[in-house]
Formats: C-alpha cells, sequence, structure tokens
DNA sequence: ATTGCATTTAGCTGGATGACTAAATATAAG
DNA sequence: CTTATATTTAGTCATCCAGCTAAATGCAAT
C-alpha cells in the first residue's frame, strides 16, 4: 500500500494517472510525447505505476498501450477520488489539453512529427 | 495534491496517519516512543503532513498533540478509505497493537521509562 | 532566574530515486 | 536478411530526502 502512494507521488506518474483518466489507453510513445521525458523514463515510470497494481499494459505489435488495471475494486475507488481531484486542478486541467493534439495523431504521425523536430534542432 | 500522495508515501509518516486514525489525538512524545525514531525526525514528519493538511496540532504546555486536521472534506473521504485498507493489513495492524502500551502512558511515565532505558543502555 | 524537559530547527550524511544516454530486445517493413 | 523503429534494460549522475546529532526555542517547576 505504500507502494501504492509512493507511486503516485511523483508529479510525472501522476501526470500518466491523469492522462489514462482522461484517455482510456496510449501508447507508451504519446505518453512520451506529452511528457516531454526520454522513452526510458517514460518506461521506468509505467513499470513502477505496473508494479503498483495502477496500469496494465498491451502489446500490439511493435507498440505498448497502457491503461488503467481496474481489477483492484479499492484502487478503482481512489482512482474515482483522484478523477474528481482532478477536475478541481486547473492546472493540471491545462496540460491535460495539450494531451488531445498528442492523442490526434497516430503512432506513425508521431515519428514523423518526432523527426521534423530531430530536423529542427540540427540546423539551429 | 501531489503533496498529499508523496506525505503519504512515506513509510513511517503513513504509520504516523494510520495511529492517528486509531487513537484520536498522540502527544509527539507518543509517537517518538512508538515509532523509534529520533524526536526530531518525528517532528519533521508531523510537519510534512501538516503541509499536506492531514494533520493539526494543538499545543498544551510543554507538549504538543497531533490529531487528524479533518477541515478537508475529501482528504477526509481519503481516511475512511485509507482506514479501510489498513484493517486489511496484518502487519500494521500487529504495528498499531503495540501503540497501546505507548499510550496507556501518560508523557510523564514514558519519560521514566525512557529514562530507565537509558540507564540500561549504560551499563551494557 | 535557573534548571529541566518537549519540541523544533539547523546542519550533515548515506541511500534512494528520477533523469539521462547507450545498449539490448522485439517486431515490422523493405 | 537487413534495416528501422518502439520499448526496455543497464549504467551513470545529480538531486532529494529520511535519518541522525547538536543547538535553539518554549514552557513549567523549583
Amino acid at each position: 500500500m505504500n507502494n501504492l502512494f509512493r507511486a503516485l507521488g511523483d508529479r510525472n506518474r501522476f501526470r500518466i494517472v491523469a492522462s489514462l483518466l482522461k484517455r482510456k489507453e496510449l501508447c507508451v510513445c504519446q505518453i512520451h510525447e506529452w511528457l516531454g521525458v526520454s522513452g526510458a523514463t517514460v518506461s521506468n515510470h509505467l513499470n513502477a505505476l505496473g508494479k503498483a497494481k495502477i496500469v496494465k499494459s498491451r502489446k500490439d505489435g511493435r507498440w505498448v498501450h497502457y491503461s488503467l488495471d481496474q481489477k483492484d475494486e479499492d484502487i478503482n475507488t481512489l482512482m474515482k477520488w483522484i478523477e474528481r481531484k482532478i477536475s478541481e486542478d486547473s492546472e493540471l486541467l491545462e496540460d491535460l489539453k495539450r494531451l488531445d493534439k498528442v492523442t490526434s495523431c497516430t503512432p506513425i504521425e508521431l515519428r514523423n512529427r518526432q523527426r521534423e523536430k530531430q530536423a529542427t534542432l540540427s540546423c539551429c
């Protein structure tokens, strides 16, 4: 149980939970794009959330999709509590708006966008 | 809100919350005796819990008594959730049994017991 | 006022942890 | 089969934080 709160206590992990409350399922690369930290870091965070039984993953070819686990009834209750709190957190709500821009892209489109970004960076 | 989960994510702070769910009010020295960490550390933890609006303090002469804050309705709900989870956590329940031995003493008696402990230590 | 005790604050230290990059693994596409 | 891409794992580093001791503060009783 200690594990659970520890997992939720990190800012970026909490953002991931918030994103999965908003969109049922997200690909690692989408979370990566939104969070703005390296893919490896995202992977570690997702692993921590998985160990806390908060999220589960589903493999789909090259991509891995994460969603809330929902097996544990108590955790579901806690997630509802969190969802309510988020709706009062204007900063996080603003943050979540940017998520829409990411989820409106397929993983393929995301890759292209990231390539462009790379290109932009290399010419500076 | 991040603050809140961070506060609950530490083992000893969580134990403090558990103890205050069981006994309405506890003196710092009682928590100190039960937790088994230095008084200074207990003070820091209580401060963290206070900043997260989980606990409040009441000064009574030389002693400071802590209890759950209960001003925030959402946090009250969360505390109920935690209370239910604790009732399924046999390790923590066992831990809380030892709390009774501490709370059955007045602060004065506690001091005497600690003095005895010191005495025992010094003759080894 | 002086002493003694409860608590807090200050300062320090070792260990935990979040971030990164690079390497490894897995899968899709050419 | 080879290359490209997504994710995970390994390894490193800087920062954070829980714990400690010592010093400061606040009260109460002598």
